[in-house]
DNA sequence: GCCAACGTTGGC
DNA sequence: GCCAACGTTGGC
């Protein structure tokens, strides 16, 4: 059994594929009805201050999907978003150091999964949101995402 | 509101 | 380059 860096798990994925990502927000700053609210416009994400979490907004490619997850209050994945520009400087940071991409609203989780219900999900123990509760930015793997699409009352194949 | 986990900073 | 101190995140 091999550990691998945590960022290997999301490059997996196709050519031609989409990666798969959650993103977390609190509501209180920023909540999927806010993102919603900005259409098609979408939101850069900006005030991402860690280098991991920052790396993997550097290997997003315009379409990448992601959950929207919110911490702190809800604890549950809410949505879908959809990387609609890749990485560009932080407007938000003086130092040139930041960046963030743009995302836009994609679909409703008809049924949000809480982080109960991922905790309670064998197949989902190795997500960051359960091994590395700080990250706000993360890989999802393949399995992952169709396994909590599916939990959430979405079809994977219509996104 | 507390506190554990963990990332970052800065002194040496 | 180490590591103690500090700040922040986020679950509980």
């Amino acid at each position: 059994m091999s550990k691998k860096p945590t960022l290997a798990r999301a490059t997996k994925s196709k050519a031609g594929e989409p990666a798969y990502w959650l993103l977390k927000s609190e509501p209180d700053a920023f909540s999927w009805d806010d993102l919603k609210a900005k259409g098609k416009a979408g939101e850069p994400w900006t005030g991402v201050r860690n280098f991991l979490a920052r790396n993997n907004m550097k290997a997003m490619k315009i379409g990448d999907l992601g959950f929207f997850y919110h911490s702190n209050i809800g604890k549950e994945i809410v949505g879908i978003c959809k990387v609609s520009a890749l990485a560009h400087p932080d407007p938000s940071d003086d130092t040139g150091k930041w960046e963030c991409v743009d995302v836009v609203a994609v679909a409703d989780m008809p049924k949000p999964v809480t982080l109960v219900d991922v905790k309670g999900t064998p197949a989902l123990s190795r997500m960051s949101l359960v091994t590395s509760a700080r990250l706000s930015v993360q890989p999802v793997t393949p399995e992952e995402w169709r396994t909590l699409c599916k939990m959430g009352g979405l079809d994977p194949r219509k996104l």
